[in-house]
RNA sequence: GCGGGUAUAGCUCAGGGGUAGAGCGUCUCACUGUGGCUGAGAAAGUCGCGAGUUCAAAUCUCGCUAUCCGCCCCA
């Protein structure tokens, strides 16, 4: 009887690895060209961290959360996000004392206990950026230049940059009002579970994609024209300098993010091909977060990227790198010339070199076919009559020129050609 | 948490109350020691799991599980 299992999310099949190096070694090379170094977090936090930081929006945090009691009587989240993880893991070993600047970046797994679809499972991996301690409009317009380099680097096509700014605690605290006096009449004939969901997070309104909400969320007011005097300053300044920078933007005012923490901008880069969720990455400004956990009063501002959705849009795209494919494939013909050529394949392989060899004793027609198959762009014969003289079959399966070539001298040829 | 689709060979899927199907792949042979092309043949399945109805269930019914898609939510 098949089993199976009761899990979280999809298994990952043979043959993914270099996909998910090919993004991940991209993603930590644009890092090290900015100065950004790696940091890691444990998979697991206390949920207190997540609840904090999620302000008002708390229960609805905890109700994505994959939580847990530990036997130790801990109650346990799994991260679902890096940000928090990180900002704590930056408090509790001061990895960015007050005055200076950090840069730091990720490669996590996350956990959100949800339905799976298209784009979203219970278990995702992120690459992230975070730069820690700087107000400064810089610091915004360094990590949407360096997103957005990422997915120019992975050959992605086709993708919007969205910019808008939520402003600072006046700002949203008057917008809320408007937004929910906007809706008023709307929200009388919601369920009280919308309307409170509603009360706790008034801005979740503007991406709704309920169509009578975005047909009144079309007239609603727009948050820019709520920014504090400083903060639509900023807007400006980032705005003139991602131009400067040649990087194409919409300014979407409808852009809202879930949590309390952020605070003026917020960016997200979207693909049409990933269904219902369309968000390939979010970040933004976070001036209150690292203060919420305790730490100094600590601008910052971030992003994250999900790795299985750009290799989605990355695959629809043809973009992905072909699987590597052996170098050589070694055949034989009987067991004594298989012994010799599976010594052959163990000195190849100590040299470095990738190659394959039939351990089941197949036919040689097999042995070929499976050399075929595997991709290798040439074979090694070991047949009686040339072993006796020393020597063994090289053959380049492309252009199926065969040659005689000694038995020491194999790697050589592997070398060159 | 809610709604819908799907589950049959290694893969992609058709079928359908009475012997389990196709294409691709695999293997063998034609071709004693040379892949791709061609032809002939073979192997391979408890038809997701469990119960019910029936003389008979892969097929109908119910439950469960998994999976995909949408809602909710999205850090």
């Amino acid at each position: 009887m098949p089993f199976q299992a009761q899990r979280g999310t999809q298994d990952v099949l043979p043959n993914q690895s270099h996909r998910w190096q090919w993004l991940e070694h991209g993603f930590l090379k644009l890092s090290s060209i900015y100065g950004y170094r790696e940091v890691r977090t444990p998979v697991f936090e206390d949920i207190n961290l997540f609840v904090r930081t999620a302000g008002e929006s708390s229960d609805i945090v905890t109700k994505e959360m994959y939580d847990f009691v530990d036997k130790g009587g801990r109650h346990i989240a799994l991260k679902p996000e890096e940000t928090a993880p990180l900002a704590r893991a930056v408090i509790e070993h001061n990895l960015c004392p007050t005055g200076t600047v950090g840069r730091f970046c990720y490669i996590s797994p996350i956990y959100r206990y949800e339905r799976p679809q298209k784009g979203r499972f219970r278990e995702a991996h992120q690459v992230g950026l975070e730069l820690i301690g700087s107000p400064n409009v810089a610091a915004d317009v360094e990590i949407i230049e360096m997103t957005v380099k990422f997915y120019e680097m992975l050959g992605l096509k086709g993708l919007r940059v969205l910019i808008n700014s939520l402003g600072r605690d006046e700002c949203r605290a008057r917008y809320r009002e408007a937004i929910l006096q906007h809706s008023d009449e709307m929200l009388k004939s919601q369920s009280t579970e919308f309307q409170e969901r509603v009360q706790k997070n008034p801005l979740r309104l503007l991406d709704s994609k309920v169509p009578d909400i975005q047909i009144l969320m079309k007239t609603a007011p727009n948050v820019l024209e709520y920014l504090e005097d400083e903060g639509k300053e900023k807007f400006g300044q980032i705005q003139e300098l991602l131009t400067a920078a040649g990087i194409s933007y919409q300014v979407e005012p409808t852009l809202v993010r879930g949590l309390d923490y952020y605070t003026d901008t917020v960016f997200e880069v979207q693909s049409t091909k990933l269904g219902a969720q369309s968000a390939l990455c979010g970040g933004g400004r976070y001036d209150n977060l690292i203060k919420e956990l305790g730490g100094p009063a600590t601008p910052s501002v971030g992003v994250a990227m999900g790795i299985e959705r750009a290799l989605m849009v990355a695959e629809e795209e043809g973009l992905l790198p072909e699987e590597p494919s052996p170098t050589v494939f070694v055949a034989y013909m009987s067991d004594e010339t298989g012994r010799e050529a599976k010594k052959l394949v163990g000195e190849l392989r100590n040299q470095g070199i990738s190659a394959l060899i039939d351990i089941d004793g197949k036919s040689l027609k097999s042995q070929l076919r499976q050399a075929d198959k595997s991709g290798a762009k040439q074979v090694i014969v070991v047949g009686e009559d040339e072993l006796a003289s020393g020597q063994v079959a090289l053959r380049n399966l492309a252009t199926s020129e065969q040659k005689l070539i000694g038995r020491s001298e194999v790697a050589n040829h592997l070398g060159s050609s």
